[in-house]
DNA sequence: TGATAATAGTTAGCATGCTACTCATTATAT
DNA sequence: ATATAATGAGTAGCATGCTAACTATTATCA
């Protein structure tokens, strides 16, 4: 088998953690009636409150479709509302219910445990390096992605 | 807006990352008709030669109904072949066709390159440490999968 | 003002990820 | 030797990601 180089090994661990984290997350909050994508977007609103979809799609970096059926769920297990807004009626303000707020709370703390518990062993050094690494590939990834 | 933890934002920036990555990689590969996980595929069928299923879905750490269906749309592309091995009829072995061989080099290639393009603001000893973060978050997520 | 642009949300269609299950075959153990 | 386990491939069903379209509304500008 040829040499691998770095470069390969970053975008090979890259997708595979984020694969796991899913497969993990999901399976942890299955019992909640939630998926990772669905709790991101509690989690969301549980800090901003209130957010139209197209807020939400970019707070979260997916494409409006995708949070259209994100929210399309959310909403038929009774976890959020859509409301119009006076003053422009092409927009749709997202609202958590009382049970979803409620959920959001539990979500938060489990999702807290289940980070706790996987980087256990990562050092704060080490954590934060990688974060800024991530988040330069990310700028760079949304340009390319831009320029087409 | 609440703080946030340095655990939140690894796993923020690490979802987007793999997300954008998927996105301009598809574009990138749709004129060649094919897709990230399908080149990930070819372009491990490119090292190792002949693999069965089983195997191919253990080395790029996916399930094998995610494989079936890879191969299945790689060998409607006459990308691939299915064959039966002689001594265990329950394994298929998958090998490239001379379409799917000369493919690969360009995917190669061309991956090679989107590689080099994103990740050139990074310097060498960061991204070997992120890797190595990865490479450790993953063995604990596999470990946590595993242990239900 | 009245045509044209842009914007927010949506639908449709595809690909990829998962789990839970089945089927055929091979391995194991009594 | 035969019943039982384990294994490899596949199917079904769901969730989530995307792009390409469409609809309704609002903004722009000539």
């Amino acid at each position: 088998m040829p040499h691998q180089t770095p470069h390969f090994h970053f975008v090979d661990e890259l997708s595979k953690a984020s694969r796991k984290l899913r497969t993990l997350f999901d399976a942890r909050v299955k019992q909640l009636g939630l998926t990772l994508a669905r709790a991101r977007t509690l989690m969301l609103l549980d800090r901003r409150e209130v957010l139209s979809q197209k807020e939400l799609a970019e707070e979260l970096e997916i494409e409006t479709p995708t949070m259209v059926r994100l929210l399309d769920g959310l909403e038929k297990q009774g976890f959020i509302e859509r409301r119009g807004v006076e003053g422009d009626r092409r927009v749709k303000q997202v609202v958590m219910t009382a049970q979803g707020a409620e959920l959001a709370k539990d979500v938060n703390h489990l999702a807290q445990e289940l980070r706790a518990e996987f980087l256990r062993d990562i050092n704060d050094k080490d954590l934060l390096k990688t974060i800024d690494v991530l988040r330069a590939v990310n700028l760079r990834l949304g340009d390319l992605i831009e320029r087409g």
